[in-house]
DNA sequence: AAATTACTTTATAAAGC
DNA sequence: GCTTTAAAAAGTAATTT
């Protein structure tokens, strides 16, 4: 059988880092093409970059928020085009300025089918969230790692809250053990 | 000092007040979807709850109030939709959600996910079903689980699903339209849960 | 009636209301 | 709390064709 953790994929990976200077968010609207700023509505300038696929969010304190990227590799690539583009602004930024990961968001399949309410019961009422009126995923919190898995009936699962890639993995490891050892798996 | 003690009387007449608003609100919204007062009385005993674990702060009475009229329906095992809930509330339902988790949490509520059979004694009553439909009913969502249909599924749409097909086992066919309404689902929800379940009934 | 679009949940940073 | 951004999971709903 295909081990779990052979299936875990990224989504997507925030990341946050900063320039140091402050902006004129207004002037880097206008220089800058394809952003969208609209501070009634955000205080964040929108910048979108396509290889790799990303969305920049720019403060007027020159914080930067880096989000839909399917790796750190390409949080750190986009991060890099962005940069280069507020340089050709004549905006001084750093070499490399400090990139911190801020969450992974991770998909995976346990394989095969999942009873939602017996794991609901087994795992304990009071560490799940299973409201399948409101949505189709049971809610499971983890301490260590400390992430959030969403599990679905087809076994396919969510993992998101983590910083590092190998937080899914043991993710995954803790929740395949505590499924077989409740006899829930299979 | 003189101060001090009218901001308290003030506060605590602001609080009776306020107790005595959410009593009222889950009092009408319980007679608008018809519910025994056995459950008005539960909802009130978790309002208290709320209001002495300050769970209240930072959110509307109305919300709170609905919320625990909610818990109340799902404790007492006769369930009211969120839908439902909601069309008597003046909270919309993605807050009523989100509050009745809040509080379900704080509380240590531990609620057990809804048994759709639940849904069943009132959606066939709504339809003037026979108790043949209804015993039908019931077997089908029973073996149906047991498979593993209701994984993610919604209760209401689910119950819907097996009383439609119950009533044409019993030949006492209703269109999905009339299931529909009642349970408050699409019928495009209803085919889809009828068409799994009668595969895995083996009926044809 | 089938296809498309959209919304529900989870986490996370950013600045400001 | 909320606002915006990205992405997955699967169910449900509202529109469009």
């Amino acid at each position: 059988m295909t081990d779990p953790k052979d299936t875990i994929n990224i989504e997507n990976v925030v990341a946050s880092t900063g320039i140091g200077q402050e902006l004129d968010l207004q002037s880097v609207a206008m220089d800058l093409e394809g952003a969208d700023y609209d501070p009634e509505q955000f205080p964040g300038l929108v910048y979108r970059t396509q290889n790799p696929k990303s969305a920049a969010l720019i403060f007027r304190s020159g914080k930067i928020v880096c989000t839909g990227a399917k790796s750190t590799d390409d949080v750190h690539e986009s991060l890099r085009i962005v940069f280069d583009k507020l340089r050709e602004l004549q905006i001084q930024v750093n070499e490399d300025p400090e990139i911190v990961v801020q969450n992974i968001v991770t998909s995976a399949d346990l394989g095969r089918n999942l009873n939602l309410n017996a794991i609901a019961i087994g795992l304990g009422l009071e560490n799940i969230e299973y409201e399948p009126e409101q949505f189709p995923g049971l809610v499971y919190r983890l301490d260590e790692p400390e992430v959030v898995a969403l599990l679905f009936g087809s076994g396919k699962l969510v993992i998101t809250g983590g910083k590092k890639p190998e937080d899914a993995e043991h993710a995954v490891d803790k929740i395949v053990s505590r499924l077989e050892d409740l006899g829930l798996l299979e | 000092r003189l101060r001090k003690w009218q901001e308290r009387i003030r506060t605590k007449d602001a609080g009776e007040r306020n107790l005595q608003f959410a009593l009222s609100e889950i009092d009408r919204m319980a007679s608008a979807l018809g519910v025994p007062r056995s459950v008005r009385e539960v909802a009130s005993v978790v309002y208290r709850r709320a209001l002495n674990e300050d769970l209240i702060r930072g959110r509307s009475i109305e919300g709170v109030s609905t919320s625990c009229l909610y818990v109340a329906c799902r404790q007492e095992s006769i369930p009211r939709s969120l839908e439902e809930v909601a069309d008597v509330s003046r909270v919309e339902k993605k807050e009523i959600g989100r509050t009745y988790r809040y509080i379900a949490q704080e509380l240590s509520l531990e609620m057990k996910p809804v048994d759709p059979k639940e849904y069943v004694p009132r959606f066939c009553s709504a339809l003037d079903s026979s108790e043949e439909v209804q015993a039908k009913a019931r077997e089908i969502i029973d073996t149906t689980a047991e498979e593993g249909l209701l994984s993610g599924k919604s209760p209401t749409g689910f119950a819907a699903a097996a009383i439609y097909a119950a009533s044409l086992l019993c030949n006492e066919k209703k269109t999905q339209r009339e299931v529909a309404d009642v349970a408050q689902v699409t019928e495009v929800t209803i085919r889809n849960r009828y068409q799994e379940q009668i595969e895995t009934m083996g009926i044809h």
